[in-house]
DNA sequence: GTGGGTACTTACCCCGGGGTGAGCGTGCTG
DNA sequence: CAGCACGCTCACCCCGGGGTAAGTACCCAC
């Protein structure tokens, strides 16, 4: 670490990061997030391949780790809004370099 | 969305990204060898926790996506080390973001 | 009345990633 | 000779994250 002159990163927060970021979806989510606030089914319908209960599951993960916003509508029909905390724009915004490294190396026409 | 005007992004290279940095270990793997080559007992012996098994199977997936280079000594006793290819580095470098995320966010004293 | 859309929850199952422990072949050391 | 250290590999088990399907409560459009 004297070569890198990381202080505070003692064995790094990036496997803390995992943790958070380590769900099967949760990184979509954060980036359809990234992108402005969106409805439970919003986001169902934006990301294929997910389930409600997942879905679900992985939304209060993020919330309870400070990541997304959830904003309840109490009209009918009900509406639930979920939207990226400060914390969590900063996580997209940290991301997006790993983005970017997906981006060039593992996708066929990333570069 | 039609608002969002990132062309090349499309599902973004993040979760190609995560599937490369997913296992359990990868990320710490990463870590150590981003501080220079090391040897499988060594990387043993720095990741607390990891059983020879796992190491190995991480090892030669992250080998096989190009992230790590191995080099067999054929001497005697058996030598083999473990080492970042250039891609490996960029990865390693698109972490620390993230690495900079969680200890800011996450580790107690990391603000 | 029926169906569809809202946002979930509950119960159940399944698969695979990871953990456990042992063994291998060699040569040096005690 | 026994034992250790090296770098793995094999066989087995286990747990939990995620997938499947169905149900809930409400209202509106048809």
């Amino acid at each position: 670490m004297a070569t890198s002159g990381r202080p505070g990163a003692a064995h790094c927060g990036i496997d803390a990061a995992m943790e958070v970021v380590g769900g099967k979806w949760k990184v979509l989510i954060l980036w359809v997030l990234e992108q402005g606030p969106h409805r439970f089914g919003e986001l169902r319908r934006l990301i294929p391949g997910v389930t409600e209960k997942v879905l679900a599951a992985q939304l209060r993960e993020l919330e309870a780790d400070g990541i997304v916003h959830r904003e309840v509508y109490d009209e009918v029909p009900p509406r639930v809004e979920y939207s990226l905390t400060p914390i969590g724009c900063e996580l997209g915004e940290a991301l997006a370099p790993l983005g970017a490294w997906g981006a060039k190396h593992l996708v066929p026409g990333g570069a």
